[in-house]
DNA sequence: AACGCGCATTAACCGAGGTTAAAACGTATG
DNA sequence: CATACGTTTTAACCTCGGTTAATGCGCGTT
């Protein structure tokens, strides 16, 4: 059996609108989800209110709380759609369940699994070490296409900066291009 | 077969004095290190000559750069020890063809990986949603051990500000902790 | 058309942290 | 002990981004 296969059998379709929660912070959530088609945000939201945007999620993403999965706590952050999205639901111990008897399936849970480490650690490089400006320009050009999609404020949440300032760092960065293209 | 058992029959035993590499920044290396004891940085060199540090490593941990075990790219990181360390290298392939004929070394390097995922999302969720006081107020109260045994240099280097800015954030901390005991 | 609402920009002010350089400490080595 | 080297602190100045608030812009609703 292969992960196709697993979704077929036990997983749920999901549609959700724009504006739906597929699940809120502080909720328990132990299910993973694949998504099928849409755009969605997993974000946090600190006790003054303010919104960080962990990740923007499309098609063929698999997004789900790994502490609510895993360790059973509650989720340490929300699941909102921006756009309408049809998801697959599944069960993350039974996908552990499934790996535990069929070693394909254990071992394209691993791909996932290192793929998934992969883009963190590009993330925690870019905060580590590059400038707020930095981390614009490197999403301009490596995904121009989001860009479209969301709005500024989503995207300087998801950046770690205000609207205000990515307004400021856009124009920067925009002035710069002109006097180099001269 | 468990992981262990893995780790004695495919490991090969390596003892690093302090100032050594482990692998360099920019080498391919497609092995795994599991430390056996020993302390290590891993570490970014920004082509200006700026440090960052990504993380420390110490007993029971185990590291390896994944863009070149997994994608054959070189390694995006440095490893360094800071203390005389005892390793046990494995080839991360031989772990993989293993995991392919063993469904429970699959599901140990499962575990594995989801504790790799959370560690990484963890270090993401402080750079996107805290101020480096609260990573280093965080990191005092959670891991004081580590801070004992490394230089200022280096934690700044880990917490993503400079070394004169680490012992200002140091100054006002302990400053407002006095107050708070009075 | 008129209104309201959220988004984006701009300006003024502020604070955290970067940069540079000097000084104060440690501590290892001759 | 004296020197030298790395670490930490301190100070002065600067830059970037946060905060607040005002303005303008687009867009949907009535």
């Amino acid at each position: 059996m292969n992960f196709y296969d697993f979704l077929q059998r036990e997983g749920i379709k999901i549609e959700k609108k724009i504006g739906d929660h597929v699940f809120r912070q502080g909720e328990i959530d132990t299910s993973l989800y694949f998504i099928n088609s849409g755009l969605l945000k997993a974000y946090y939201l600190s006790e003054e209110g303010k919104e960080s945007i962990k990740s923007f999620l499309s098609d063929k993403d698999i997004i789900g709380s790994l502490t609510s999965a895993y360790l059973g706590e509650p989720c340490s952050f929300g699941l909102l759609c921006l756009q309408p999205t049809k998801l697959t639901k599944i069960s993350f111990s039974a996908l552990r369940e499934y790996s535990k008897k069929d070693v394909n399936i254990a071992n394209e849970l691993i791909d996932v699994l290192l793929q998934f480490s992969m883009k963190k650690e590009k993330r925690e490089y870019e905060f580590l070490c590059l400038s707020a400006e930095q981390r614009f320009s490197l999403l301009v050009e490596s995904r121009p296409n989001l860009i479209e999609k969301i709005t500024q404020n989503d995207l300087s949440r998801y950046l770690g900066v205000t609207p205000v300032g990515l307004s400021r760092i856009k124009k920067r960065v925009y002035e710069n291009m002109d006097l180099t293209n001269i």
